[in-house]
DNA sequence: GTCTATAATGAGATAGAC
DNA sequence: GTCTATCTCATTATAGAC
């Protein structure tokens, strides 16, 4: 895609994220350089630096924007009856939303290690407040005995590993549609809290 | 550890991998340069390429080690007698194994693409080879009535996912032993399938 | 806003002395 | 087997023209 001279704020902006975004994705932030993007987005190095101070802020904003959608969707999802339900709704949510962006997902904990120290912890900050999520729904159910489980923590990392590990394998337009996977997930999560 | 000149070959090679499994662990493979790994051990640049070819050969030694390490280890657990116990046994095995070498656990799948084709191959065909002996256990059980699982592919994927999880969290001295962990986990997995 | 050019630094890997 | 020195190339980021 060469480009010539000429004006392109707008456009040029969201272009950059996304190259950077899918070389991250691919090769891996230390892997990718500031060239690499240009390359991909049409434009020379230098341009960059009109949409981000650095490569680290790039990082940093992709996987901020990420969270950040993850716990405005959550939020948006309807008021359930029920901790059973509620289980039920965040199953299907998690699956869904992070089968929809598998590219952010999987930046968003490859590359923790590559946070500066200050901008780690803004995003643990926000992966906590979402495990929070689940854990309260456990402890509910745990509370009105609809659920069984030993440790409300344990159960959450568990079924959270459980829900984004189905990101490393599943493809659209694959053996199973999106909506059977997340009817078979929602069956073991259901049994393994003993609902 | 400043080095002077001298011979010592049978003790620097293992250096070598253990300064460049840390190092990868901590940073990432695209992030260390092999100054880095030679100043680590106490030697200069040049003499790391006495007991490597090159980088990717080092990362590929680091990953093929750990997974042989891996199947064998496996191949060594006692004979089992009923799917159940066979579960029981690969899920406490699974736990075990993979808490006791976090940063080889961390490299073997946090950089397998900087892997060359080749040697990513490699490197799938042996993690295939594990994933199948869970699989198996699975299918086992379910033609023995034993487990309810709707899809043994999938249940594969969501308990290994599940379990490696622990690795993510679990720390040596923490609230609970790795016993409790194994305990915890080895009830959820066995629900989940519905035993 | 994008370009070209460049500064400053570091990378992987090799050669040859000891 | 390790050292020093070096080749060759790439990196992030900046400066100044347009």
């Amino acid at each position: 895609m060469a480009r010539t001279t000429g004006s392109h704020s707008d456009i040029t902006g969201p272009r950059v994220r996304a190259a950077a975004l899918s070389l991250f994705a691919q090769h891996g932030f230390a892997a990718v350089s500031m060239r690499q993007i240009a390359r991909e987005v049409g434009v020379q190095a230098g341009a960059l630096y009109n949409y981000t101070p650095d490569k680290q802020s790039l990082l940093f904003d992709l996987m901020q924007t990420h969270m950040s959608d993850l716990l405005s969707s959550r939020d948006k999802l309807p008021e359930t009856a029920s901790p059973l339900e509620a289980l039920e709704t965040f199953t299907r949510f998690h699956i869904r939303f992070h089968s929809e962006r598998p590219e952010e997902v999987f930046i968003a904990y490859m590359e923790l290690r590559n946070l500066e120290p200050e901008n780690f912890e803004a995003i643990e900050k926000l992966r906590r407040t979402y495990e929070d999520q689940l854990e309260n729904i456990l402890r509910a159910g745990v509370s009105e005995g609809v659920f069984k489980v030993a440790d409300p923590k344990l159960a959450t990392m568990a079924v959270i590993a459980m829900l984004t590990g189905v990101n490393t394998w599943f493809r659209e337009g694959g053996r199973l549609s999106l909506e059977e996977v997340e009817q078979i997930y929602w069956d073991m999560v259901r049994k393994s809290v003993g609902a």
